[in-house]
RNA sequence: GGCGGGGUAGCUCAGUUGGUUAGAGCGCGGGACUCAUAAGCCCGAGGUCAGUGGUUCGAUCCCACUUCCCGCUACCA
């Protein structure tokens, strides 16, 4: 059986910097990446930016820049936002490139070879900062401006020959491959919201612009560019060198198997992606996760607040592996969450430095003062390997990544960090200097403990774990989900390294 | 207006296919220990499980209604 796994985050939209909901995503998607990664799976995970569009051509104008020059240097951003997190992406993909123009262009002349794009004209009321096109009554009159009800954005009227895509032919289709794939849209609440969304009946998508030029031209008709959404979504296909089909990335790795994304981008991929692909007879992907928003406190950030938690900022100041184990395990995925720095700070201090970081120093550095630092006998007690074991049901695990249960995962992990300081309290080594087997067994469990608590927290926090793994002289290709059966993994006399302070405490007045 | 989700300890949340004392973390109070980042461990305080009514021997969990919050969506305009 072919173990590959393929997971994107959304391409980002450059027109500002990045923010905390980005980072989310990549942190989120990195995570998965990085938990498949060690559980013996090829993985493919793609990132990148979406660069097309009015609002794009707009904000370069009012720089003063070619559009592309513009986007280069926000793209950059971006493409350094996957290095601050330290993402583990294996491609980086700009729908400005060639490799993805033509993947577009190909897409939309199967699509319009099987005779699901027809020209017409379209009039209605378009948000530029949407991207998507309002009825009469979906837009109000606002201070003499007309804007979208349901975004306040502002709207114009736009008249002009566009082609259509039959999205209104799809809906039994797209309704039938909902039911056929109960996973596909996840969290499952939302699934209901896409399902009624569909039942109520879909219209047809104007899928060209006229009155613009930056985008991927329509193949045969300069005077149209590709509507950004399709142009956007086919990413996922354009990294595995689609259309070759018959290329070892596309074969291997579509369909996908998990799109991260916002909620506010879930109707885009799960009506609108699998209709485009059912209707150039692609197989859609497996699994599409809309979750929630990262509030400031209670509230959306935003400018006018003054509530911006700047993802890169934090990092400066907590670091980065504080920012991801906080993302993952505070907020309840699939649901909007919070940040402050109060309660990161709580986080670090109780989480990380109290329980976990804690727990590595006291046992590695018992194990200097006691076992010469070296990898200790052991002769197991059933006490010990209860503890043991109860890391190593592996299915347990791979079942919580599989549904997406990121907070049970880390639940999980909590939980037996607890369990361990506790192991460690109750049995004494400090008492046992004259019963020497005992001591060693002690100190050899605790080991062991940290090492498979470790593989649980390397998705989550790579940089840190790996300094862990440096103290035993594992390196990360020696990381794996299965070996967290093995009981007895340490080698006798083996060296433990010297391990400094993991996180340090945040003292505040 | 319709559909969906939700209201559980000071805070963030878990849970119960209905069954003696409702759970965790953080925060708070106390205790014993000392390997450790004065960390960890133990004990405790704190909840009419939104409200009302119903089904049941028994409901936080099922049903109805009420109320509040959130999401999707519609209509009026």
């Amino acid at each position: 059986m072919a173990k590959n796994y393929y997971i994107t985050t959304p391409i980002y939209y450059p027109s500002a910097k990045p923010h905390m909901g980005h980072a989310y995503s990549s942190i989120v998607a990195d995570f998965f990446a990085r938990f498949k990664s060690i559980d013996g799976f090829k993985v493919y995970f793609l990132t990148g930016t979406d660069e097309h569009g009015l609002k794009i051509q707009r904000s370069a104008e009012k720089n003063n820049k070619d559009p592309k020059v513009f986007c280069d240097e926000i793209s950059k951003t971006f493409k350094d936002l996957t290095k601050i997190l330290n993402l583990s992406n294996t491609d980086f993909i700009r729908t400005t490139e060639e490799r993805h123009i033509t993947s577009v262009q190909n897409l939309w002349n199967i699509l319009k070879k099987n005779k699901q794009i027809y020209l017409s004209k379209y009039s209605g009321w378009y948000s530029v900062s949407d991207e998507a096109f309002y009825n009469d009554d979906e837009i109000e009159e606002k201070e003499g401006l007309k804007v979208s009800k349901s975004s306040g954005s502002s709207v114009e009227w736009v008249e002009e020959e566009s082609f259509f895509f039959k999205l209104s032919k799809w809906e039994k289709s797209l309704l039938e491959f909902y039911e056929n794939n109960k996973d596909f849209i996840r969290p499952k609440s939302r699934r209901n919201e896409v399902i009624s969304f569909v039942k109520r009946g879909l219209k047809d998508l104007s899928v060209s612009r006229k009155s613009f030029s930056w985008g991927i031209k329509v193949p045969n008709d300069d005077n149209h560019v590709v509507y950004v959404w399709l142009d956007a979504l086919t990413n996922y296909l354009s990294s595995l060198n689609y259309p070759d089909e018959n290329n070892k990335l596309y074969k291997s790795f579509w369909p996908a198997d998990l799109h991260i994304i916002g909620k506010d981008i879930l109707r885009f991929h799960a009506v609108y992606w699998p209709a485009f692909l059912l209707a150039a007879n692609i197989t859609p992907p497996k699994k599409v996760y809309g979750h929630g928003w990262i509030l400031s406190g209670d509230e959306k950030m935003s400018k006018s607040k003054g509530n911006i938690l700047d993802p890169i900022e934090i990092i400066k100041v907590y670091g980065l592996d504080p920012l991801r184990y906080y993302l993952l395990k505070e907020v309840s995925f699939g649901n909007d969450g919070s940040i402050s720095e109060t309660k990161l700070e709580s986080c670090i201090n109780s989480d990380l430095a109290n329980n976990f970081g804690n727990l590595c120093q006291r046992v590695i550095s018992f194990a200097e003062k006691n076992c010469s630092s070296l990898i200790p006998d052991h002769s197991f007690n059933d006490d010990d390997l209860k503890i043991l074991n109860s890391l190593s049901n592996v299915d347990k695990i791979r079942t919580m990544i599989d549904n997406q249960d990121i907070n049970q995962y880390m639940n999980f992990i909590i939980d037996r960090l607890f369990a361990s300081n506790k192991y460690f309290n109750d049995q004494e080594p400090w008492k046992r200097k004259n019963d020497k087997l005992r001591l060693s067994t002690i100190v050899y469990t605790a080991l062991e403990l940290i090492r498979k608590i470790s593989i649980l927290l390397y998705p989550v926090m790579p940089q840190t774990i790996l300094k862990v793994f440096r103290a035993f002289n594992i390196d990360e290709k020696q990381i794996n989900i299965s070996s967290l059966k093995n009981n007895d993994f340490f080698k006798e006399k083996d060296k433990i390294n010297k391990l400094d302070i993991l996180f340090k405490k945040i003292e505040n007045d």
